[in-house]
RNA sequence: GUGGUCGUAGCUCAGUUGGUUAGAGCGAUAGAUUGUGGAUCUAUAGGUCGUGGGUUCAAGCCCCAUCUUCCACCCCA
């Protein structure tokens, strides 16, 4: 028989238990902050139709879009005019169509949109929900990126108010907070934008414009403007947005800058009002991070319509680690118009590798018995089997060896799964209703009765 | 999708201009020690050198393809 090498799809991976441990970690904060601040959890299926999906993401989403190929004889009713069609890309597309009609979800925003407009009669207006579940994206694998990760999202849906802006940012605060990871946290606002657009006179390139701009911080400001002249913004326009790109300084002297800059644009006039609005709440909160005005901040995806937020870490070299923003029709193409969300998410994964990187998980978190009882034979088994459920109905998390095996073998398996203790009972213990409780970091050995060893081992 | 990079024992890695039977450390297993782990000593096991082709008298080493790892771009958590 050939035996094949095991090995799991590229971009994925096993957790052993001490990264489960770390992993759940996270997911306990997270969670705990989610519903400390009332939003309820809901999950949704790992594959959506593939019309749910399809032309959410911009076309470079669609590609990243792993495809379920339909189960039985998939090339069934294909029709033969597809054979014929001239280039590949097309082909593609309209043979994808046929073969499949699922997708594994590429985020947890759109399969929520379909879910508020699916449920909208049972649902409760505004609607707080978190949703903590893997999403799959068909990326190149690299640092910080996955094709399967977890998302940690949280939106509220149904209401238009900032105050819910602001929650998100206590969330984010407290979350990070909480797990010690210093973090910046970058606003902005798609209407403010959209108002640059306006002002520099090419409304309709707002989408190139952002793309570019974003890059300022990376790439510099050079190759920024050689960009935006690529993308077909003229030198005037592109004159009158420098100033505004190099903007630095204090939060309100670039509000102040930017109000005279949209003297003649009412969206941007309405971005700058949002903004100013969300940020003076969070600084009367008095909040741990830091909140930055960011106008060179244009991520997010192309459903955000209003505020947008980006969360990174300071001490580690690492993508965003949250981040979310406002979209306000995102449940129209799904037949719910009129319902604006807001929200965000936490890359899990990319906490995780941070919190390593920085050793920033507690030492203490480990997932193991506290005490582990020796197998000495069948007599022995039959009298710790009781004290072992002592234990554990105490809480006490405790393990019996399974076999009966050298005694040097057992006190290694403790001894290697970091089991601080090590319950020890022969013929002596048993006739004297006792046990030996041996601790393995000291060595020390003495012999205790059953409520003594409840009593030091539940500390 | 574009560009680069890695792959030799369970793990971390040596391996000379292509030349006999591919090595080390750690780990594993057994024993020294039949009711006591970590330390020490001894012995043992473990590799179609990522995979498939090619060049050569001869390939871990050279060439091609492919998969995988990691990194950058694009984009994103």
């Amino acid at each position: 028989m050939s035996s094949q090498k095991p090995s799991i799809p590229k971009g994925t991976r096993d957790f052993s238990p001490a990264e489960m441990v770390r992993r759940n970690f996270i997911f306990d904060v997270i969670r705990n902050v989610f519903q400390v601040f009332g939003y309820q959890p809901i999950e949704t299926p790992a594959m959506e139709n593939l019309s749910t999906l399809m032309g959410k993401y911009g076309e470079e989403g669609d590609k990243l879009l792993f495809k379920i190929l339909n189960s039985g004889n998939y090339l069934d009713g294909l029709p033969e005019a597809e054979s014929g069609m001239r280039d590949a890309g097309s082909r593609l597309v309209h043979l994808t169509r046929h073969i499949a009609e699922k997708g594994l979800r590429y985020d947890l925003t759109v399969p929520f949109a379909r879910f508020v407009v699916q449920h909208q009669n049972d649902l409760v207006f505004p609607f707080k929900r978190y949703q903590i579940q893997p999403v799959w994206r068909a990326d190149r694998p690299q640092k910080g990126r996955y094709r399967e990760f977890f998302q940690c999202d949280v939106d509220v849906i149904g209401s238009n108010s900032l105050l819910n802006e602001v929650e998100l940012g206590q969330i984010i605060d407290t979350v990070f907070s909480r797990l010690g990871i210093n973090v910046l946290i970058r606003l902005n606002n798609r209407k403010v934008l959209a108002g640059i657009a306006e002002a520099i006179g090419a409304p309709d390139k707002l989408t190139d414009i952002t793309v570019a701009m974003d890059k300022l911080d990376k790439t510099g400001m050079d190759k920024v403007v050689d960009e935006l002249i690529e993308r077909g913004i003229t030198y005037e326009s592109v004159e009158k947005l420098q100033p505004i790109l190099t903007l630095e300084g204090k939060i309100k002297e670039k509000f102040d800058t930017l109000t005279s800059f949209f003297a003649n644009s009412t969206i941007g006039q309405k971005g700058i009002e949002e903004m100013r609005i969300v940020l003076q709440h969070l600084k009367d909160l008095d909040l741990k991070n830091k909140f930055d005005f960011d106008i060179t901040l244009a991520r997010g995806l192309s459903y955000y319509t209003g505020t947008i937020i980006e969360v990174k870490a300071l001490d580690a070299a690492m993508g965003s680690i949250c981040g979310g923003g406002r979209y306000d029709d995102l449940t129209g193409i799904f037949g719910l118009p009129g319902m604006s969300g807001v929200g965000i998410s936490f890359g899990a994964d990319r906490i995780c590798d941070v919190m390593s990187e920085l050793k920033l998980f507690p030492e203490t978190l480990q997932a193991v018995s506290r005490v582990l009882f020796v197998n000495f034979g069948t007599e022995e088994e039959k009298y710790c089997l009781k004290q072992l459920a002592d234990l554990r109905k105490a809480g006490i998390p405790a393990e019996l060896y399974p076999d009966p095996s050298k005694l040097k073998k057992q006190m290694e398996y403790a001894n290697r799964k970091n089991i601080p203790f090590v319950i020890l009972v022969g013929k002596d213990e048993m006739e004297q209703g006792q046990m030996a409780l041996k601790d393995m970091r000291s060595g020390e050995q003495k012999i205790c009765t059953p409520g003594e060893v409840k009593q030091i081992l539940s500390w």
